[in-house]
DNA sequence: GACCTGCTGCGGATTG
């Protein structure tokens, strides 16, 4: 502190020294970055290091996380004599061999590389694990209620056993909505007793604006076809383009654009409008399928103070990785989640100033054939319902019923290997009965075992301990284990010998074909299935490239608040007229479709369906009908059902004639539903039982039909 | 109708 020149600690700096010095309590940290979180918990840490010795590991989501996380507690470490080692796949054999020789001191590390440790030299970490201090997880909400972040929780409990110990947990992030939600995933035994430590003063001031565009059909109400939408799409991406062109030149700026295919897109138009204007180029594509250098580079231009620099990202650029200080944060189209608007919005504004947040929202140019969403101007509508919540301090809370079963498989495996051999009832206890994943009973995890035990992977000896079977060697060996999930195949793209990055394989690339990317324009010379590489060189013209997904799942909370926003009559202040103008539109087709007490909009032949439920249980409630043999189509906001409403009402009343159907048997007849890496290994049971959770909301699809059938039954 | 993340140990060549 001395030596930095601090003359006081920040409040949640004071208020984190004395749980964490303590050694026995959990803590959370949530607060925005740049409010001293880091310090606040290396502060206490490396003092109880310097005067008591030991280890604390830090688990970090990112390599550049680390590396960043490093360059900041070396100089801390130093001044009191305590190491920081990291380790991840980049670090060096010497510089990991010299942390086993003495481990001691902060250790950042991936869950990954912890588990390959746990995997390789189980022995050797049970001693290591067992000088464990404090366990320290940077940026939490990155691992809340995904499948890395059930390996995390499984990682934490496997090391309170190694060491025989409560190994208290220290938790920072700045994107948590409901801290109790929080506490029990980082302490699920006992969540009570973890202390919350928030930074509620430094509240963030935002500058927000939302602008409004509309989409103008080329083709003037004929029959849409895939060309004249991508046409449409271009041509509004041409006007968003010249709007951030011209705000955005000169100064560093963030434009998050959603999916890779628009980062292309818009890193493609910025360039062409740099070079027309004859400048230097200033717009730099990011995304996760862009080779490291080219992402490193727009990180450095971002960085540097020599030149103004603005890129345009995938959710790539939403975590802490230090970029600098940036003027403002563009946010093209809907956001996929209130999280993930919040974690954008944090990247400006640092340094005290207020953040500055611009949305461009586009609109389809209404005609004859346009359907309810696009009349109900839903993208601008769900825009400011996002905005609302965000101000509200809501972000969406982890999906509960999860069961991540494919972690299941991959933790008792990864458990084995460890210790050689286990007995049955104590992987039970380790993994189920302790409450990390969810099995009905013992019987069901005994089915389990013994379908891995046919698969190859586990046998059994006659002593009743459990072994890894030959496949389970195999698997467990190689490097890909450790990962708790799973990443399809790519093609590699080349240039000059030079990997530029990656494309799915699935993408229909021929020789010859144009293609941008990396925010320049290609021609395919050669496409090698059997490398799995694609050879480009420089072209004129070009489409940006077609990534798969199927999209981010709305909040039943976002719907809700959407209604809210086309009942009230207040225009908020942010909104543009554009935007004002397309609210309106929105609201007069809400008002004439009687949306405030209907549910259906009615059609001879067709109906549309507004729930206002979240994705899942609108999900469920299309396999339901489709099960029912209705073909219901999932169009964000509503779903369009191919009966009369008449039609619709009886079979809904069919179906609330009996009990709801269980998610095992809704799920069974079902095609593809392995989700997770590992769902492959799983007894057909237990696959329809892990789909139904992650996929199925019976009850939330439940409490919809009975609404449709008190209203019209 | 989307995005992101990570990984070991070995053998052999090269460099200081």
């Amino acid at each position: 502190m001395w030596s930095r020149g601090w003359t006081s600690l920040h409040p949640i700096q004071e208020q984190a020294a004395a749980p964490i010095l303590e050694g026995q309590r959990d803590v959370i940290l949530a607060a925005p970055t740049a409010a001293g979180k880091t310090e606040a918990a290396f502060l206490p840490i490396v003092s109880h290091l310097a005067r008591a010795g030991g280890l604390c590991v830090c688990v970090s989501p990112l390599k550049a996380l680390i590396n960043d996380q490093f360059r900041r507690l070396e100089g801390l470490g130093e001044s009191a004599d305590v190491r920081v080692t990291r380790w991840h796949g980049d670090v060096s054999r010497a510089n990991k061999k010299r942390f086993l020789e003495s481990p001691v001191g902060v250790l950042l590390i991936t869950p990954e590389s912890l588990e390959a440790q746990l995997v390789r030299r189980g022995p050797v970490v049970a001693g290591v694990v067992a000088g464990i201090s404090h366990l320290v997880v940077d940026e939490f909400h990155a691992f809340i209620g995904s499948d890395r972040g059930k390996q995390l929780q499984s990682l934490m409990h496997r090391v309170d056993l190694l060491s025989g110990r409560r190994v208290p947990r220290i938790a920072l992030s700045a994107t948590l909505g409901d801290m109790s939600i929080a506490a029990r995933y980082l302490r699920p035994t006992d969540a009570e007793s973890v202390v919350v430590v928030q930074d509620e003063s430094a509240r963030q001031t935002i500058q927000l604006m939302l602008r409004g565009y509309v989409i103008k059909d080329p083709n003037n109400g004929l029959k849409p076809t895939h060309h004249n939408k991508s046409e449409a799409a271009d041509r509004v991406a041409r006007e968003i383009a010249s709007r951030l062109f011209r705000t955005m030149r000169g100064s560093d700026n963030l434009i998050f654009a959603n999916s890779r295919e628009n980062v292309e897109r818009y890193a493609d138009l910025l360039r062409l409008s740099c070079e027309e204007a004859r400048v230097p180029v200033e717009f730099f594509p990011h995304h996760g399928s862009l080779a490291k250098d080219l992402r490193q580079h727009a990180e450095a231009e971002l960085k540097s103070d020599a030149r103004p620099a603005s890129v345009v990202a995938t959710s790539t650029l939403e975590m802490g990785i230090d970029v600098g200080t940036v003027e403002s944060i563009a946010q093209i189209g809907v956001p996929p989640s209130v999280a993930s608007l919040r974690q954008r919005v944090g990247r400006s504004g640092r340094k005290g100033g207020s953040a500055v947040l611009r949305f461009h929202v586009p609109e389809a140019e209404l005609d004859s054939g346009s359907r309810a969403p696009d009349r109900l101007r839903a993208q601008t509508v769900q825009s400011i319902a996002m905005v609302q919540l965000m101000l509200a301090g809501w972000v969406e809370p982890p999906d509960g019923e999860s069961l991540n079963l494919s972690t299941l498989v991959q933790q008792l495996l990864s458990h084995v290997a460890q210790r050689g051999a286990v007995n049955a009832g104590e992987a039970w206890r380790l993994l189920c009965a302790s409450g990390l994943f969810i099995l009905q009973d013992q019987k069901v995890f005994a089915r389990l075992l013994r379908r891995l035990g046919a698969l190859g992977l586990l046998t059994q000896t006659s002593d009743g301990l459990l072994t890894l079977g030959e496949a389970g060697e195999r698997l467990v060996d190689h490097y890909t284990f450790y990962a708790a999930f799973s990443t399809p195949r790519e093609l590699q793209v080349i240039h000059a010998g030079k990997v530029l990055g990656t494309l799915p394989v699935r993408q229909a690339i021929v020789e010859g074909s144009a293609v941008i990317f990396g925010g320049r324009r290609w021609v395919v010379l050669k496409v090698d299935r059997e490398t799995h590489a694609i050879t480009v060189s420089p072209s004129k013209g070009a489409r940006p490239p077609t990534f798969f997904g199927s999209g981010p799942m709305v909040h039943e909370v976002v719907r809700r608040r959407m209604r809210e926003v086309y009942l009230s009559p207040d225009v908020p202040r942010f909104v543009d007229a554009r935007a004002t103008e397309l609210l309106t539109e929105g609201r007069t087709f809400f008002r004439e479709a009687q949306l405030s007490r209907e549910l259906v909009i009615r059609d001879d032949s067709s109906s549309t369906w507004l729930t206002w439920a979240g994705d899942k249980a609108v999900n469920t409630l299309c396999v339901l009908l489709g099960q029912r043999g209705i073909e219901a189509f999932h169009g964000g906001v509503c779903i369009d059902v191919d009966v009369s409403p008449d039609q619709l009402l009886r079979v809904v009343q069919d179906l609330l004639m009996s009990a709801p159907p269980s998610p095992v048997a809704l799920a069974r007849p079902i095609r593809f539903k392995e989700i997770g890496k590992y769902d492959r290994f799983l007894t057909s049971e237990l696959l329809c039982e892990n789909f139904a959770a992650a996929r199925f909301d019976i009850p939330g699809a439940w409490r919809e039909l009975r609404a449709l059938a008190t209203m019209y039954g």
